[in-house]
DNA sequence: GTCTATAGTTAGATAGAC
DNA sequence: GTCTATCTAACTATAGAC
């Protein structure tokens, strides 16, 4: 890793910990492993490191996003038909693995808290994370719901309702689990009576 | 209004917009109208401001929370009752009432933000934040739900998942709407059909 | 590309006059 | 209880040696 990219890896870790105006350029520097003015021939302001973020950022988290968890290409059909193939454990798992995905991987989980404390404060991040977390999702999983609803998988509602039922328990789930890594077992307990209770609502079964 | 609520007024205002560390003791004396130096007469520093702010919004939040919304007294049995007698258009009028206190009232929202932003720097806010907004909030309806289910007013299912279902969408909207005041229709027709869909699902008709 | 040294500014906080 | 003046420390950022 290039002195570059653990100058960002650092910042995110600090950023998302203490906040942009609660980290030093000293702490980043001192994080490294070098002097804080060494970081100047790196970045030209400690604000450029921040927004840097904020780009890379973007690309990975949507990137990170459209591989995992939800659309394996972006043919939606095909996506509803294989989720539609999902026993009740498989959608279990699914819905695990996306909640553990945005809790636990370290660029995703320190990027949604930097974004959380930053959103009022830098305008930038307060859109990616309002796309990618709010809006996106619900977005997408709609898509994906009406698809399933066509054919026949799930009960003929409004699919941007469903899309709230599945998506507001992960996301209040995400917001309450945040700092307890301890309590994950508590949180799946919790994750799995919604998804199991979305389940029996609205699956028709064969 | 005192000085000291003045001054207490204004940081709550500006630490809910730029953080605890984006605001100087400058910035609030400015707000104010008096030198910064003006305020330790008030004060013993910055942090005490803060702290003071917590610890007050902490005896409010709880005491307008049970005004507010929920229980008219902390008689589950007659709350149910009462809440059972509310048509679908009663239940909707009530969850918009307790949306848009969350969402508007100014001392609400104002804290809302700052414990949001502050919640991973300061711990006495991290544990006011997620007791009133994300363990309280669950607790006390599930304990609702509860009794309803016994009243048999809704179906027989898992009150914690009855009140998940409920509040989780709220929370999600809180969150998603929180700096669009101009969206607040939106906000309103989406929690609509949220709250809709729970009563569709789990209310017993008569 | 790292260091030392330092400029220039702002921060939180105190002392003392009125 | 407000002001002016001031202290000390920390901050962002730059200059220049190696």
């Amino acid at each position: 890793m290039t002195t570059k990219e653990l100058i960002i890896e650092e910042a995110l870790t600090l950023f998302s910990q203490k906040g942009y105006h609660g980290t030093s350029v000293k702490d980043i520097a001192n994080a490294v492993g070098i002097k804080d003015s060494s970081l100047y021939k790196h970045f030209s302001s400690k604000q450029e490191i921040f927004d840097i973020i904020v780009c890379t950022m973007e690309n990975k988290m949507e990137k990170m996003s459209l591989e995992m968890g939800l659309p394996p290409d972006n043919n939606f059909t095909s996506a509803a038909s294989y989720y539609g193939s999902l026993t009740k454990e498989g959608l279990l798992a699914l819905s695990r693995q996306v909640f553990l995905f945005y809790l636990k991987d370290p660029f995703v989980a320190r990027f949604r808290k930097m974004a959380i404390i930053e959103q009022y404060n830098q305008e930038n991040i307060y859109r990616v994370y309002h796309r990618i977390f709010l809006e996106s999702s619900i977005f997408y999983l709609t898509a994906l719901f009406q698809e399933m609803i066509a054919q026949h998988i799930f009960v003929a509602v409004d699919a941007c309702i469903l899309a709230m039922n599945f998506y507001t328990p992960i996301f209040f789930l995400l917001c309450k689990y945040d700092q307890t890594p301890d309590l994950e077992a508590q949180a799946i307990e919790c994750l799995d009576k919604q998804i199991g209770e979305f389940y029996r609502i609205y699956r028709i079964c064969e």
